[in-house]
DNA sequence: TTCACTGCAAAACGTTTGCAAACAG
DNA sequence: CTGTTTGCAAACGTTTTGCAGTGAA
């Protein structure tokens, strides 16, 4: 976790980095509020471009999520969701419908520094996550 | 999300809750501070009882969990961690070793609520997870 | 030509499930 | 007997990988 090339004087071969395969992921991903598994992506990264595999759907994230540009979000073992990276934010997830949605915690920094000494551990970033019910759930019952 | 089968007068009809299998399971899951994997829950009950199989580790851990007696971690898309419950508690992760560690984080439920504020959502848990380097690591880089 | 990326299929990984047998009340 | 749990194996969903083919510098 640290691999950033930038060869920037004459070893300069490497060279399709944003492929049209990766702006269709980017896109979509990038796409409203939503918070698309891989398989949603794939779906409708098919819409956008007909014959676009599966496998080049993950290695689009993968490397997109290396370059800082999609963030993975993981909870409980299904599907990981992704992520357009604008800002730092944190997750709520609704307890009954499933809804991911995005939110912005004010006080991250104290945060993150309490966090740090709570744990005795060198803080690279915290990841809160809220588990409740989303304002449609809470209405229904 | 809720399943309490209380039958508490005339259908006594659901016996065995906690067999040698499932306390096997927990004991594994207490010991020290560990927080095994299902697989490492696996190859330790093999230990106390020989003969234990795959299924019933998972099936032991799914029924511990929703009885409350254990806690699943998940992080990332490995596999899940299993965790004691004893009081509310966060976790971090080590970046690079990938130790993780319980801590305690005072203040939580002006965290929860600031969190249920911002999100609009009605809390039933934070979880607050801290990636960074433990100790050892920080030493050795 | 060269090297990176794509696409396919298959493997890998963690987890769940169907079913028959075992077991406790 | 009845209902639950176990153990096995096979299925499942998600993600990664090996490799041949494609495409851009």
């Amino acid at each position: 976790m640290a691999s950033r090339k930038q060869s920037s004087s004459k070893n300069e071969k490497q060279a399709p980095r944003l492929t049209r395969q990766r702006t269709v992921v980017l896109d979509v991903v990038c796409a409203e509020d939503m918070h698309p598994t891989a398989a949603e992506v794939f779906h409708e990264a098919l819409k956008a471009m007909p014959g676009i595999s599966f496998a080049t759907v993950y290695n689009s994230l993968r490397y997109l999520k290396e370059e800082g540009l999609v963030r993975e979000i993981t909870f409980g073992n299904g599907a990981s969701r992704y992520d357009s990276v604008t800002d730092r934010h944190d997750h709520a997830i609704c307890s009954m419908c499933g809804k991911l949605v995005d939110f912005d915690l004010p006080g991250t920094v104290a945060l993150t520094r309490a966090a740090a000494r709570a744990s005795h551990f060198q803080a690279e970033s915290v990841h809160l996550t809220l588990y409740g019910r989303c304002q449609k759930c809470r209405d229904k019952k």
